[in-house]
DNA sequence: TGCAAGCAAATTGTATCCAATTGACGAAAA
DNA sequence: TTTTCGTCAATTGGATACAATTTGCTTGCA
């Protein structure tokens, strides 16, 4: 799905997407359309249709007459993002194994070292490279459909962590980003697919989603969060 | 994702994708706002909006200043639909075998019959259904993300059958869509599995997604479509 | 003091209006 | 006859204006 035609609103849609998950946006913070608008030097019409489309991916919600706000993904859809995620990235190694482009590797060496580079550095960006990995992966399948539902898992699995994840330093992927690669390369199948299973563990696993009762400063700040709109 | 809210946005782009997916509406066949605005008494913004989120659904697709018109999925992008959905799938019976509702079943059965009782009657329909069944079974996971991803293959496979079936008598499905209950029913997750892949396998062969060399005429029939425009 | 009703402000829902871009048709020249 | 250029119609891209709905605050009454 080539959406690169609609330069306005796609570049408001874009930049309010990269705005939510490096966290500058934070959950639960409201959006009016025309506060958007005037922020952007567009007018509320671009405002609303890049906001109808951060609702279809998820990352923000409205309410009728109530605006939108962006999201606050419960535990239990956070579970279910990364339930289908799981699904969708072992396909994707799946894929790979059996018809990895030519320049491949070439593109995942380059992106891993920009990861390298701003380890430890920004928080944010580190997590949103982090996902790019991913996204890069799943479109040298050239599977369009597959790249795309694995883009939306994967950005809101960076919406998720910035709400849950105990730790924000996501160094330890770096690595395990090199070790899919390599386990691709060597055609191992079943290896990748259990390193990116265990990688997808882990990150879940940081986001304190294993459903263990949660404390009650946990539970608060999310009903607290509801009771300052 | 509950979408139940935009009354009138949302029922123009029901209404539409209905129209898509019983053939109402063509596939190649223009689809210019202002004429979907006035045929269904709304104003050309919803109208544009309804249409936004169909092409978002891969159903519709849109030209800069040249209008949106019904999508023809080309083969290789059909492949890569049921590529996901066979993925998808998979996945659904997988987490059905392991927690199924109570009244999974009763539903389940209810819709078979009512696939059942326009057997051979009314194709568009008979089509339609026989994509609401695997919906339905999306559903029932619980998990929302996982349900709205397999809802879009699924619709757009139905789509992409009216464009490629030869015979668009579904009736043997719903024979599969019974033995796959069952076999949830049983707990015997690796003989469901088998059977959803061969019961998609069967429709995708019925769509001869295979890359065969395609005959003159169907290579035809499609660039004709585009001359008549 | 507490509750309820009503009014005002803010925000979205919808429609209409202007501008920009694209495709088509036709005319003119090679 | 063919190709190219120019004008025009059609259609979307985007903005503004108006209507409807919700929220929150104020005021009056018990």
């Amino acid at each position: 799905m080539n959406e690169n035609k609609n330069t306005l609103t796609n570049a408001v849609h874009d930049l309010l997407r990269k705005a939510i998950i490096e966290q500058a946006l934070k959950p639960g913070m409201r959006l009016p359309e025309d506060t958007v608008g005037e922020q952007f030097g567009v007018s509320r019409t671009i405002a609303r249709h890049a906001l109808v489309r951060l609702e279809n991916e998820g990352l923000v919600i409205t309410r009728r007459n109530r605006g939108a706000c962006v999201a606050e993904p419960s535990r239990e859809e956070a579970e279910h993002v990364f339930e289908v995620r799981r699904c969708l990235e072992t396909e994707v190694i799946r894929l790979l194994c059996k018809r990895m482009p030519k320049s491949g590797y070439e593109s995942l060496e380059a992106h891993v070292r920009s990861e390298e580079n701003v380890k430890g550095k920004d928080g944010p960006v580190s997590i949103r490279l982090a996902g790019e990995f991913h996204i890069l992966l799943a479109e040298l399948t050239g599977n369009e459909v597959l790249a795309r539902y694995v883009s939306e898992v994967v950005i809101r699995g960076s919406l998720i962590m910035s709400l849950y994840a105990r730790n924000h330093s996501s160094d330890c992927a770096v690595d395990e980003h090199s070790q899919i690669i390599e386990a691709i390369r060597a055609g191992d199948e079943q290896r990748a697919i259990e390193i990116m299973e265990h990688h997808l563990g882990a990150v879940a696993g940081r986001a304190e989603l294993t459903s263990k009762p949660d404390s009650i400063q946990s539970i608060l700040s999310q009903y607290g969060k509801e009771l300052s709109l």
